[in-house]
DNA sequence: AATGAATGAGCCTTCATTCAT
DNA sequence: GATGAATGAAGGCTCATTCAT
């Protein structure tokens, strides 16, 4: 019951913004009543919060799942952006809840306990490969990893959060699978760029040109 | 008068998104009455259609101000990721308009017809250095000029976006001035590692480490 | 309560009709508030069509109390008549009512399914008499119920709807007791007079002369 | 201009009332604009008032070109009503007027002095018929001529002014132009039946049944 | 005489929320 | 614990009308 509400609420929070979302709404759409949000949940911002942290513990939960032992840290970090790209991409409803709470400048995030370790543990897979290819002589010396992860959310990121202007603008063809998948090699290859010691070494991680045909050399 | 109201209401369009704001909260800061709001825009949707209208003809008319004849296509490609790093960073209330279009799915914006001309600008301005890039052989061939005004557009407009949370989840410091000028060149180092036929080239343009403290080597 | 709402909406969108009725009004003479009439009808035009609606099952109920069982066709007809045309002199507000729904071309009406039936029991009194006044010879063949329906509704119903205009034009003689008493006179004989195939007895069922004094002979 | 105004006033306060009216819709069918309107007019309840008297006048104005002289009493009687029943057919706008006047309770009409003088010739005409009718033996002694007047307004006037609930609740059928014949027809005969000393001369005058088919003997 | 710009008052409606059981 | 009924406060918007030239 009480998850039926996050459900719709998530849907209806993540489509239409706080102010946008209406409790009657949700409840229709509910198998119970609108007075029944306001008894478990107490009022609406609560409601959105509930919404917040439970899509956020899924999101970050999902993450977990990615295993990058064994491999050398430029194909780790390659694994984490795309493995990042992908997933924000199966995951617009987070995205969305993400654009809303900076619209409402982090207000409720920043009321959300829970969420320290999970960034933590977010900055520590990069950090962690940081110090690896450092160790390895790969990377580049002091690397920041939390710069790092901010390039690697800035594009993983922009490209579920802004597809609508952006397509509204400039046309659908990134958005299909294949300029996807463009958009996603020229990220991988101008994060290991930002990185690698030796540039010469991007060629071999990811063969295909950005913004280009496959067919370039 | 008009102008009175564009002004208010771009703020509060820009802080409390589109439901957020109330119409007589923007009467109150204008020397006219809610009235005259009607009046003049008709109702609260194409107020916030002027409003978007006019930033965006303000920003994109900023971006005209850029000079980049003379250069070479590497250093004017640099030159253009950092004005727009910088422009993004100047025009908050800008970017929190795309944002909350983006959370309407660009409705409004899909309505405004003169923005295709500044589009296509923008991107004009992109090919025209692909294109050098490439006579010069010094860019891989078959770049997309769009897949690389994403690219410049993500960090971009992600700097000043999700600050909120960003800050909130990871702490304030990529948020100062030398954290800026920090993912401004990690920035700048990965756009033209995506695009260069010769990565060593980058070291020559951009001298500092992406992600590192000044001092290294 | 909704009782109570009815009532006071009854007589406001009678007197004023549905735009000159103020839900305010409604509301002030009422032991509820204005948000109560939303929250029962929805709106003002379902609060209208829930008074018309209400009305007319009254006064087609107050109809069916009129029996005329067990008297010869002809004197059935003048009994129809003639508490047609004193039951719509009781009814003013369902009159009102019924000149507002012409005056949006019965939209509303239109919606209403419950009259059908109402409307066919109407018919069915007038069909039943016609059947009967054929049947003894009395009646000219071939009389159609819904026109004799029509003249005893045009009369019945123009006397009340349009006593402002005709006595502001005509005085106010016709609209005294004695008046009306002519008049329903004037409109028995008239109806008899369409109906009977011998116009003799007509002087039977109504001896007095039609828009005269008691004493003519 | 004042003549364009008043042509597109008077369809709009036909059309929706007084209250239903915007004087901004009357303006945007006019060469002019909404400030005009009130420079001419004064106010809004001028502007229908004019429409009224206006409307009134060329209506009453047509009835003036009946000419029934030469005609006996009860052929006259019967062209009088035919007339009227027909001219009321013609002007639907003039019903409705009178309709919206009488949910107004004649307020407006009572203001209008010219009438006076063209109520009076209305009944002129049915005095003189009643007066030559008596004479002649014809008519019922002490006809009241308003009586007789109200009997030919009824018919015609509900006939318009309530075609849309008539036609609603019982069908299309009597809104036909065989329809309206019947109706003509049989309003004829009550009238003269209410009238004439004689009722078998009837059949002389209109030797089709009510509500029947022709065929009817 | 003629008019574009401006406006005060108030209307219908909606919203999250609480009352009372 | 669970709920249907009720509601105060305010929001967007419309209307006839007047200001100022």
């Amino acid at each position: 019951m009480k998850a039926d509400i996050l459900r719709v609420a998530r849907s209806e929070f993540a489509r239409r913004g706080l102010t946008g979302t209406r409790i009657e709404d949700i409840a229709a759409q509910t198998t119970t009543s609108k007075r029944m949000i306001f008894y478990y949940f107490g009022d609406k911002e609560s409601l959105y919060e509930a919404v917040l942290e439970e899509c956020y513990a899924e999101v970050r939960g999902g993450e977990a799942e990615l295993d990058l032992e064994g491999l050398p840290p430029d194909a780790a970090l390659k694994a984490l952006l795309e493995f990042t790209f992908d997933h924000h991409r199966r995951n617009p409803e987070f995205i969305r809840l993400v654009m809303i709470e900076n619209i409402h400048e982090a207000r409720h995030m920043k009321k959300m306990q829970a969420l320290a370790a999970k960034n933590e543990r977010a900055i520590g897979v990069v950090e962690k490969i940081c110090r690896a290819g450092c160790a390895a002589g790969l990377f580049l010396p002091d690397i920041s990893p939390v710069a790092l992860h901010w390039q690697i959310s800035a594009m993983s990121f922009f490209n579920v959060a802004n597809q609508a202007t952006f397509s509204t603008n400039f046309g659908p063809a990134l958005f299909t699978e294949e300029g996807q998948a463009l958009l996603r090699r020229s990220a991988v290859r101008g994060i290991l760029a930002a990185v690698l010691k030796d540039p010469a070494r991007i060629d071999s991680l990811c063969p295909a040109t950005p913004g280009g045909s496959e067919s370039a050399g």
